[in-house]
DNA sequence: GCCAACGTTGGC
DNA sequence: GCCAACGTTGGC
């Protein structure tokens, strides 16, 4: 399957280990630590500008939480190499690191937490994989489309149960 | 904390 | 190459 070039993405952090109000602290950050193939080869498109949706796995409740922005390409992941590192890697050496990282940096937090619940309820989010049971991909391809829908829907007040 | 869904590993 | 067992993710 060819993809167009996607410049909007969306990643997953629990919030209990790394939030967007740290992100807002740190400024930028290193996304290490990324050890699944199909994020680290979505990492591999990523490109400095492309705009990132930051989602709060895990947590009460999970959904966006705000807006990064990508600052650096894909680049070796030095934790793989590194064994006091929670994420080792012994197969891992330097002319073959398998994991990379990215670089990311803050952008805002959005106005709302736009929880998992509402996304799924959000016509022309369908095709977003968060939105997908049983979903684990920590960094995906958004549209741009999706993209906006989801920044404008935080403009929005939380709609009423029901 | 529970547990379903998932990705990875390894025996065969 | 198959697939069961295992460890992990993540919604609830």
């Amino acid at each position: 399957m060819v993809t167009p070039p996607s410049r909007h993405w969306l990643v997953k952090s629990e919030p209990s280990v790394f939030s967007i109000d740290d992100l807002q602290k740190a400024g930028r950050e290193s996304w290490d630590g990324v050890r699944n193939y199909q994020a680290r080869n979505f990492m591999l498109e990523m490109r400095p500008g492309d705009l990132v949706l930051f989602y709060h796995s895990n947590a009460s409740p999970s959904g966006v939480a705000g807006i990064a922005r990508v600052t650096r390409e894909a680049r070796p992941d030095p934790t793989a190499r590194d064994p006091e590192s929670p994420w080792f890697d012994p197969r891992a050496s330097e002319e073959r690191p398998i994991w990379q990282m990215v670089e990311l940096e803050f952008v805002q937090k959005l106005p709302r937490l736009l929880p998992l619940g509402e996304l799924k309820r959000t016509s022309g989010l369908e095709g977003m994989e968060v939105n997908r049971k049983g979903s684990r991909l920590s960094v995906q391809p958004v549209t741009p489309e999706e993209f906006r829908i989801v920044q404008d829907l935080a403009d929005r007040p939380a709609p009423k149960e029901g």
